[in-house]
DNA sequence: ATGAAAGCGCTAACAT
DNA sequence: ATGTTAGCGCTTTCAT
């Protein structure tokens, strides 16, 4: 027999369809000796219960997609990676999505997930995709980057990291501080900390955007040009870069002009993931809690699964939405922290 | 109406569940006023497909299971990354299961895989788990190491690239080269490539195995402590690690010390991935074509399901079986090279 | 060109 | 403590 259903145990063990599926789900009163008989029955067969048709059955999957720009940039990686797991310890699985930073990809994607029924979505996407969906039938957490309000958003400190970024540079004496961003937006609270620090300290602020898209060697061109320009009229002599590659990237620069790091040009990142600090121990990056941000994503989304699972016979909006989602966009965001790699000057106390 | 479903859809149409499902699938005769109706009406509630209905009459879920160790490392992730690509252009989603180095885990997640009625595993786990699947109802495909001969396996020529790497140091003049490695097995390709170039040379292997599960600065700290004893007595003037993690490390130890690479230091890494050489460029490496080797694990897997369903109505083994393996097991191995970054010295044509 | 009815594999009332 | 029955949302013969 190719794959034994359910009805296949129980002929075999002798009991109806019912008996099995209570020894499956463990539910309901069975003697010990049917309890054996069944999973004898199961064994012999080689019985594996069908999640789909469980599913079907039960208005729930127990899978959450995952919508991500791209699993290839460490962070992101390392954020899924967590997702992933803690998602599993709580029986979940997950259904990948790549978005490529891509809009239409994005909407195809989710699109996707809610026709597989998903329990729930995390997302990263960077798109405004998330707000314009009109009603998710299912619980959405964002990660990262604050879709809209609708939705509970979990993030790391990033004005505050890039503010205290900054001002270290400030404090060891840079005089002429670039920023490296993919893009340049309200929402881009690094790029927020970055200017506030510059004026507060009396700079001009200068940003180089290299856009989410553009390929990894291209970036490299354009961050090479923009420094080799920076230096040459106003000497620039430190870099905070809102990620960690292009924070490598100005720092390799650097190296290769035989710039003296950290005397003559510092640089800083954003993210410190592990892969990165493994690589690179001595680039100074802004750290963001990885795994503490996953965790509390998945929290927030299961908690959300659940509450909705009990309540609610019908698509009555709950009682405390909004309250809940206020708690959510204050409460979670989560403290970052400096590395001071050897690409960071100390900052001297001065008398 | 929270959720619609297809007989909502007839009913509003004014038509029955069946042309709605053929409308869905475009199949059968339709006459271009009830395709219309059916539009309309699926517009007007907001219609979406049940995917877990369909898979369950379907007898095909369009899912495929990808497990491997973890999405945290860059070479995985950026082949997780490719094969959910080419996938989901094929129609297909994708079920991530980090597996850590766990058998255990793999087991399970092989489980779950399979009573999620996925058409498909892609895998790049560690153990031998793969081996000892009884009979895995669905297709699979190995990627990087082969686990069985059962299976196809898809991977880089990791033996001619070790041997490339290490017979470029010895034509460098190195004397004493060091070979990283998670772990040592007959399996290990890189390490007989390392072994046979050494040997060929008249030199003896050394070699520092580190374990899979071991954590990242547990391994920093062991790299740091062989090498500092290797360099005590007889002088190691080269590392070839068998990733670029411990590459890396290999590297970034040698800059403490304040050695001169590629001068009096060489280092040679394995993997080459587009991250790693966007942060390190300077790191010699051994390059995988990741792209390729996705690609390819994709298109054999999906001939293999597509294969599967036309044949084949009971479970006798489809006739070519072996045949189709050897084929795989011969013709799926893709050649690498040698990235030669600023960690490792020209050879330099001997008169 | 369209519809009626059965069934994919499982679970949950509702019996007994 | 166990069985009968209906049905989750969709597709698919087999009619008409």
């Amino acid at each position: 027999m190719s794959k034994p259903k359910l009805g296949d145990v129980a002929a075999r063990a002798g009991v109806s369809p019912t008996t099995v599926s209570r020894v499956l789900n463990n539910r309901g009163y069975l003697s010990q000796r049917t309890r054996e008989k069944v999973y004898d029955a199961m064994r012999e067969l080689g019985y594996r219960p069908n999640a789909i048709a469980r599913s079907l059955k039960g208005q729930r999957s127990r899978m959450v997609g995952l919508v991500f720009p791209t699993v290839a940039n460490p962070f992101y990686a390392e954020m899924v990676y967590r997702i992933e797991s803690f998602l599993a310890d709580a029986g979940y699985r997950v259904i990948l999505c790549n978005s490529d930073d891509h809009p239409d990809l994005e909407e195809q994607y989710f699109e996707m997930l809610l026709s597989n029924q998903v329990d729930g979505i995390i997302t990263g996407a960077h798109s405004q995709v998330v707000a314009n969906l009109p009603h998710v039938q299912a619980p959405l957490v964002t990660v990262d980057r604050p879709g809209t309000q609708k939705y509970p958003n979990i993030r790391a400190d990033n004005y505050a990291g890039a503010r205290m970024a900054v001002e270290h540079l400030v404090a060891t004496g840079a005089r002429n501080i670039l920023h490296i961003t993919s893009t340049v937006s309200e929402q881009n609270l690094r790029l927020a900390g970055y200017r506030d620090a510059l004026t507060a300290a009396g700079m001009t602020p200068q940003v180089l955007e290299l856009g989410f898209r553009t390929p990894l060697p291209r970036k490299r061109e354009l961050i090479e040009r923009y420094l080799k320009e920076s230096t040459a009229g106003e000497r620039a002599d430190a870099v905070f870069a809102s990620n960690d590659t292009y924070a490598a990237m100005a720092l390799n620069w650097a190296r290769t002009r035989n710039l003296c790091v950290p005397q003559d040009f510092q640089v800083v990142g954003f993210d410190g993931t592990e892969t990165v600090r493994a690589l690179i121990p001595e680039l100074a990056t802004v750290v963001q809690p990885i795994e503490q941000i996953a965790t509390r994503a998945v929290q927030r989304l299961l908690q959300t699964i659940e509450s909705g699972r009990q309540g609610r016979p019908d698509d009555t909006p709950s009682p405390h939405e909004s309250d809940k989602e206020q708690q959510g966009s204050t409460a979670d965001v989560f403290p970052v922290h400096l590395h001071e790699g050897g690409t960071l000057r100390a900052i001297t106390v001065s008398s």
